[in-house]
DNA sequence: CTGTTAGCGCATTCAC
DNA sequence: GTGAATGCGCTAACAG
């Protein structure tokens, strides 16, 4: 059998008591006490049993996630498994709540945060606009000893304890790579098709592209970046006007959100040259675009993974202890029409499936 | 409060033991208690506690993990998984044993097996080998009700629970996606190495691979498929002398392992037009290979995620519950040079990265 | 400062 | 057939 806090106590000649203060280096100990019991532990090699500390405790863990509102088909989405997780919360013994705020804007997001605080929960996972006012409440979080993880966007210059996203600038040169390589020999600018430049996501696969395609494809020129605030309307104008102006445009990199008015301009475009596009996220939109042939590859970051992975770290940081680092690695999916997830399991599948709100 | 096996107890009006047998379908009840502490059970929306129930049992599982011996990277970085694994066992309460047996050798995997079924454990994961003999000796598993997944190569037309890896198919098209427009409009035909055509998973990745080609790259003839065992030095042999015989080959696939003797084969090379290489796996050699630009991409499927979600379903399916779905799916990893994972992450990993073994 | 005691939610003897 | 009592490993009052 496994050494208990019971063979503990009698290996140090004290009580379970003594044994839990030193455990969850509680006041009330003697120094040298605490040295008995704690060679004991070492010498027994003990290891603390957290599913029934965590029973004793009737340990609950109140969470709050904190999104970006607004129809946004990867937001929504991310938000459909935030509430898948809500539905495990009774086995999981957390309690999570939704908080959306309206997006590209600190000030609110800086609210929210200090709401959030003023409810003292055990972790809080947000998605993180780059502004110093932002920083300083994530900074007061953690001030209280709140664990703070980013989600999808990270916040660099804080004291966030985790970030849950993907490596964005590695997202951007991926993307680079494959579309200097899909473009093979023919020629052409590419276009860029960001949400806002305030959030550190988007800058940094920006970053990314055009550091690949300067340095490994310089024959095509990268044109002044379209900032679509992440709106499909907005999006739409704004790639109808470049591929209107730019005939010859060779490629779209997609690397904010508004894919709806992408794809709507795209399948507009009556004239030109073919076009190789990248874009982000798989949503039913994409998905659709990517099947017809109209996007060529899309970068993914698996929301349910976040979620899940940001609950664990949360977790983690709560108690004190470590994480699996490999496991919470959120992965740049690439997809191409060949290797597509189906978009319902039908056996033993759970929750929403990738990719599959809008 | 969260309803307790008192609760029930109170609102069925019989005592804890009776709630019990319920509760485990054990025997002993008469129909109409059963009835009136399964309506009860509905009535209050009670879910049970599985961590407590596990303390009270004191419950470890047994598991065994079957995997193929030899000097093969993958299967080794695999090893080296479920190891990390059983370092988390403590905690996981888990004991796990690893058993090896010879590479594409049915009869020793079947003897295996049956070893393992009579240690009665709690479930049993095995990379398969399709063979008559192997699916007749998975179903004697599942037969004594006990849980087998399969891990990196499915055993269809067997009883098996699940399947720990990627889909094949998908991963041999996606490759011949990339290996298409990689090529752009270069000509020349199309190598392909493999392991065994033993195993479902080469043969697999060969269809989806060589459907693709077809349909899509009809210019790009397909070589006769070279067998290198997953042998570095047959491999090595192998590709020296197709490269040798055909000096235009644009393109090879690797769909199995042995990738030194490829890589080696490569940078033999003098002469011929440049080749464009994608491989399975992502380990050392391959790693390096891909940063010095002798291969071009990488389908990888993550052996820690496997042996990690192989262990959760195989303790869902002992205690009969869910799992969730989009947890367990296994991606095909796509890495370009671009977006190769850190080798160490330095600050929280716990466990082997992929791609570090040989 | 330290020890005793009673649970957390569930499973499992043993009586009745 | 059914119930009462005890314990899994740990925490948290409350005494001393």
């Amino acid at each position: 059998m496994r050494p208990t806090v019971h063979d503990i106590a009698a290996a140090a000649g004290v009580s379970l008591a003594t044994v839990d203060r030193v455990l969850n280096r509680r006041p009330g100990v003697r120094g040298v006490t605490r040295e008995k019991v704690e060679q004991a532990i070492e010498r027994i090699g003990y290891i603390r049993d957290v599913a029934a500390a965590n029973l004793a405790k009737s340990r609950v863990y109140p969470f709050v996630f904190i999104l970006p509102s607004g129809d946004n088909s990867f937001m929504r989405g991310l938000e459909a498994q935030v509430r898948a997780a809500i539905g495990r919360s009774p086995a999981e013994r957390t309690a999570i709540s939704i908080v959306t705020v309206p997006a590209f804007n600190p000030e609110a997001l800086v609210a929210a945060l200090d709401e959030a605080r003023a409810t003292s929960p055990s972790g809080v996972a947000v998605v993180a606009i780059d502004s110093p006012d932002v920083i300083a409440a994530v900074d007061r979080l953690r001030g209280e000893r709140i664990p703070v993880v980013t989600l999808v966007s990270d916040l660099a210059g804080s004291k966030r304890d985790h970030f849950a996203g993907v490596d964005n600038i590695a997202a951007g040169r991926t993307a680079a790579s494959l579309m200097g390589r899909f473009l093979g020999g023919r020629s052409g600018p590419v276009a860029v098709l960001a949400g806002s430049m305030l959030v550190r996501d988007h800058r940094e696969r920006l970053d990314g592209f055009s550091a690949v395609m300067n340095e490994s494809f310089p024959g095509h020129a990268l044109l002044p970046v379209l900032e679509g605030q992440d709106d499909p309307a907005l999006a739409e104008q704004l790639v109808g006007e470049a591929l209107a102006a730019s005939p010859e445009i060779a490629g779209i990199y997609s690397l904010g959100a508004g894919n709806r008015g992408l794809i709507a301009a795209l399948k507009r475009r009556r004239n030109g040259v073919p076009v190789c596009v990248i874009a982000h996220e798989l949503t039913q939109h994409t998905r659709a675009a990517l099947n017809d042939g109209l996007i060529d590859a899309i970068l993914n970051q698996d929301a349910g993974h976040e979620v899940r992975s940001a609950i664990r770290v949360l977790k983690a940081k709560a108690d004190g202890v470590a994480v699996i680092g490999a496991q919470e690695r959120i992965r740049i999916d690439i997809f191409l029409k060949d290797n597509l997830p189906f978009e319902r399991d039908g056996h033993d599948n759970q929750e929403p499936e990738p990719g599959r709100q809008d």
